[in-house]
DNA sequence: CGGGAAGCTGACCTCCGGTTCCGGTTGCGT
DNA sequence: ACGCAACCGGAACCGGAGGTCAGCTTCCCG
């Protein structure tokens, strides 16, 4: 897993942070997961500043706006995202598609707890996956890797692609979202799996 | 089709509005119906205004607020959701779940350029809903016959319920509005179909 | 055709949440 | 211990979108 903690700004890679400022740094973070995780969809920054126990002004120091914070949570997550496909796909004991059904199912029970993710997902904000592109790149290519064996195994759809699988994350998180009595969206992803058999 | 073309207001129901001012309400709800069929999701009181050519004021006259104008949007469209259903269940020649994937796929067509419903369906938003309660209570009726049926025919997956119907609605909304390159709602479709199939 | 109720207008108000900015504070190299 | 650059705080600022209202216009009934 690649903890690689990025500097906002990160290019001509500097010095490292003042130790005052990387405990911000990681309060910031924590605060926003957080609150991120809660039901109110709508976080804004002056409650995750002062969750972290920190100025507004801090928050901006370290995050050039809004989405830059939100785009740092979904890159974590898209590394945990990757950390269940690398799993799924060492797993030796089940079936190719079983391995590809687990990891689908372990990802969206993650970004269940994390409405920053979903919100990406959803709103397909450009401009907060820029922050996360290289581990979304990574997660395709594991994802392709996964459902090359699911194929070659003759066990998943024809015509299901890589593409399909942030397609179908973003609908169940629409789901996750509204969440109506009598709505589940594990129902709705069992759904999904059997649809995607062969 | 009950084309009720409900007054905002309606209790002790008044004398009929002055003729311009039933015109100008039909322009308010095609305006918005056309700004609602664009690529830009967020529409505007003012330009809702401007595209009917009629002031702000006006619109708010006919509709309490906003979510009062979109749940008549709402309403309508429900009305051929239901248009869809009856349909389906008049169907003689198909099979049960043939005719319940035909309602299914016909509503998604439908709310694919009327971004005001899929924004309710996404965001659970019942004040919005409340404009259209009974045409919702009479989708969730037919739709349970066509379930029902189809159920009794064997065609359909015996854990599937009438609540699902909104909610898979709901995710693929979710992926009509994103429309990234390579996501297609119409094989999403196709893939929960499968998966709806006993 | 005249009066008045119904309807219309659009500048203005308000709220709200992101963003800025600068005076004060603090970690850290010397 | 000293000094300064980096860092912090949070009140003030700002723009955008929903919603209001006082004054004017139009329809329609008698």
């Amino acid at each position: 897993m690649s903890t690689k903690t990025s500097t906002d700004i990160e290019l001509g890679n500097e010095r490292p942070l003042r130790a005052d400022a990387r405990r911000n740094r990681e309060r910031i973070i924590e605060a926003a997961r957080e609150l991120f995780a809660g039901e109110r969809p709508n976080v804004q920054m002056d409650e995750v500043a002062q969750r972290a126990g920190v100025g507004v002004g801090t928050v901006y120091r370290h995050f050039s706006d809004k989405e830059a914070l939100m785009g740092e949570l979904v890159r974590q997550r898209f590394d945990l995202f990757n950390e269940n496909l690398r799993q799924a796909l060492a797993d030796e004991h089940s079936g190719a598609f079983a391995a590809l059904a687990a990891a689908l199912r372990a990802n969206l029970v993650s970004v269940a707890e994390d409405a920053a993710t979903r919100f990406a997902l959803m709103s397909g904000g450009e401009r907060v996956f820029a922050h996360a592109a290289s581990e979304m790149e990574e997660f395709m290519l594991l994802a392709n890797e996964l459902i090359r064996r699911a194929h070659l195994a003759g066990e998943l759809r024809d015509d299901f692609q890589a593409s399909d699988i942030p397609m179908v994350m973003c609908g169940i998180c629409a789901t996750i979202d509204v969440s109506k009595p009598g709505w589940d969206w594990q129902r709705h992803l069992t759904l999904i799996l059997h649809g995607m058999r062969a």
